[in-house]
DNA sequence: ATTATTGTATTAGGTACTTAATACATTAGT
DNA sequence: ACTAATGTATTAAGTACCTAATACAATAAT
């Protein structure tokens, strides 16, 4: 893994990568998550701040911590759905609102968008 | 003026207002800015955070301080609309990016794309 | 000349996040 | 029974950001 930077708080960034491996099934719905200690190491930080993330994501019900086993995926299937929905449509709803205040088109931005999405799928 | 907030320094959020305001030109090249007292007033900051956005603004380049009269945007033409393309690059490859990490396809993209830029410009 | 306003700098205190170093309770594995 | 691994909790220290309260230098306005 790299290294977590900018100004987002680590545990937020840690929670966003989790959520997303959650919405796009890397982490599948049953599975078992590294421990808090093996996180740390896998992300290069401190074994409280995967405390943190995981605990939040727990508090939003998408992992449940069995004591001295470990965590896993929830197998709520609707909540996974809902996730990999609300992921997507608030990456768009912020995407289209700075297009909105920079005054770019709906042609403009769906050019671009294009664009950018087949270059980066020739990879 | 509404509140800053999120898990954004304030500063930088202060940058990305002014930085769209020029780019979108709602501030004109070589208008005055507000002081920093006054602007600290009316983004309900602290002065020194608004020094510190604005000086950052200003080793970008895009105002340029008189000591004892004010600050004022920049008068280069060029880099103004360097701005405002390189914020209409960022946000879109930002956007991609997610879109690409969510498995979501070019045409789901755009769809979602144009329903949210069509129904914002109803209002 | 004096005053007011500008940007700028400094010092101090508070909060949130991160790290470090432990420690504890629980239980699966042996 | 014992050991190892799990989640969890605590205390302390460091850093970044924000606020508060000033103070200073320079100059436009008077």
């Amino acid at each position: 893994m790299d290294q977590f930077q900018s100004t987002q708080p680590i545990y937020l960034q840690i929670m966003a990568l989790i959520k997303r491996q959650i919405a796009t099934s890397k982490l599948l719905s049953g599975t078992q998550l590294g421990s808090v200690r093996d996180l740390a190491i896998q992300y290069q930080v401190n074994p409280n701040t995967v405390q943190r993330a995981l605990s939040e994501l727990e508090r939003e019900g998408l992992v449940k911590s069995d004591r001295t086993i470990g965590r896993f995926v929830t197998d709520d299937s609707s909540l996974i759905r809902q996730l990999h929905r609300g992921l997507f449509d608030q990456a768009t709803t912020h995407y289209v609102s700075e297009v909105n205040e920079l005054n770019i088109s709906v042609d403009e931005a769906v050019k671009e968008v294009k664009e950018k999405m087949t270059k980066g799928d020739s990879i």
